[in-house]
Order: C-alpha cells, then sequence, then structure tokens
DNA sequence: CGCATATATTGACGCGCATCGATAATTGCC
DNA sequence: GGCAATTATCGATGCGCGTCAATATATGCG
C-alpha cells in the first residue's frame, strides 16, 4: 500500500442513518406504496395495497412494516381497516439524507 | 378482500430502475465513497478508499464495482492506479428518482 | 359468544449481498 | 523478461431480504 499524490481525503464519516433510509427505498413494491401515499392528500388503506399490488396480503404487511420502523410512513387502525399516510417529515429526511452524501444534488 | 371508501389510486408504475439505484445508496462504505467523491473537486485514487475504509480491498473494488454499474461513477487507469470521479450526471439522475417517487421532496 | 373480514406475525425457503482469502490481470521499473 | 505494486476477479461463507402459506390478532356484527 503506498500513496500516489496528494493528501487524501476520505469522508469516513458514518452514514449507517442514510444507508438505512435509501435501504427501504431500495424496492419497487415500496416505492409503489410510497408514490402513492406521496401523490395521495389523505390516507390510503392497507386494502387498496393489496388490491393492486401484485403481491400477497403478508408481504404487503411486510413491506409496509419496513417503511414504518424506517420512519418513512404512519399508520392508524379505524376499525377493521388500518390507514397508511406519509410521515410529516418523510420529505425532509430523504431529501437531508441525499444532500448529506450529495450536497449540490439538491437545491437548498 | 373488500373495498373500504373511495376508489383507490394506486400508483403501479414500474419503478425497478429507481430502486436500483436506491438498492446501490443503500450501503454506508458506498455511501462513504460517494460522498468523499461528490466533496472532490477532481478524481479520487482507489488506493485512498483502501487506506482509509475498514475495508479489504477486493470489498473496496467490489462496492466500487456496483456504484459503476449504477451509472454513479466512472474510473479512468492512469499508469498503475484508478482514479474514480463522480458520474456527470449522478446528482441528476438520483434527484429524478427520489423526485419520481416523492414529488415534493425536491424543490424543482 | 361465534363467525367473518382485515391486518399482522411466524416459520420456512431460495436468492442475493457484504465480506474475505486467493489468484489473476495490468502496469512500471530494473 | 522478471519482479514489485495496484486493482480486479473468483470462490466460498454467513447473513439478510423478498416471498409465501399458515396462523394469530383485532375488529365488527349478529
Amino acid at each position: 500500500m503506498q500513496r500516489c499524490c496528494p493528501p487524501p481525503t476520505v469522508d469516513t464519516t458514518d452514514r449507517g442513518a442514510e444507508a438505512g433510509l435509501f435501504k427501504a427505498l431500495g424496492d419497487p413494491s415500496r416505492l409503489a406504496m410510497l408514490a402513492t401515499l406521496a401523490r395521495a392528500d389523505d390516507e390510503v388503506c392497507v386494502c387498496d395495497f393489496t388490491a393492486a399490488l401484485p403481491l400477497n396480503q403478508p408481504t404487503i404487511s411486510h413491506h409496509l412494516k419496513i417503511l414504518r420502523e424506517a420512519g418513512l410512513v404512519s399508520c392508524e387502525r379505524r376499525g377493521t381497516w388500518v390507514y397508511y399516510r406519509l410521515a410529516g417529515d418523510a420529505r425532509e429526511r430523504v431529501a437531508a439524507a441525499l444532500r448529506s452524501v450529495i450536497p449540490e444534488a439538491i437545491p437548498a
């Protein structure tokens, strides 16, 4: 191992949190749910996801749990049905994560 | 399976490409390399990564290959050393992917 | 209470990923 | 050509992920 030219400036900041966020975004089905929630003015029923997506019900529930634990969505039970909505700070959280890695990728 | 209330509007657009991009961002070591490249004005030598990151050399090479295949970085060999740089359209690509999922997450 | 429906959890399976050691490929230098 | 150094590839290993069937939990209704 040998140096080549100038002093190295490798960013060794721990980005486990940001990686966790992006990992939650790393599945097409989860992106479909997030895109739906981001465009819905109010909440979306789980039954809509199970009806529209080509996945079995436990798989839907599993993906929603991952989004929940990532803090990207929140849910509320009303009667038999459970309604999900985009978390209030989801937009700024992902934007901040992206900005922390590639600062100029987002205006401000 | 039964409807609950209004017509569902689940976004079933295929987001495999966006998910692939986010999946490439879903690792702390790869984020460290990307953050380094995004802040470096010019290119960064592989030897700097192997020297600074707590990973073995084959693992570094493996992660760089993933970033390369995701189109996020490009590389050029000069002599014994290989230099990586952030791809020219990396910033707009990730911004567009994020915007396509959560439109209001990014200003423009 | 008992039944039906909606959602969550559990357990299992197969595949992909992160990591490493060993080795190959490439280049520079003698 | 031969040797040393840098990077890439290969093979293997262990773990995590996406998926499903089966089951559990929760709610509403009669």
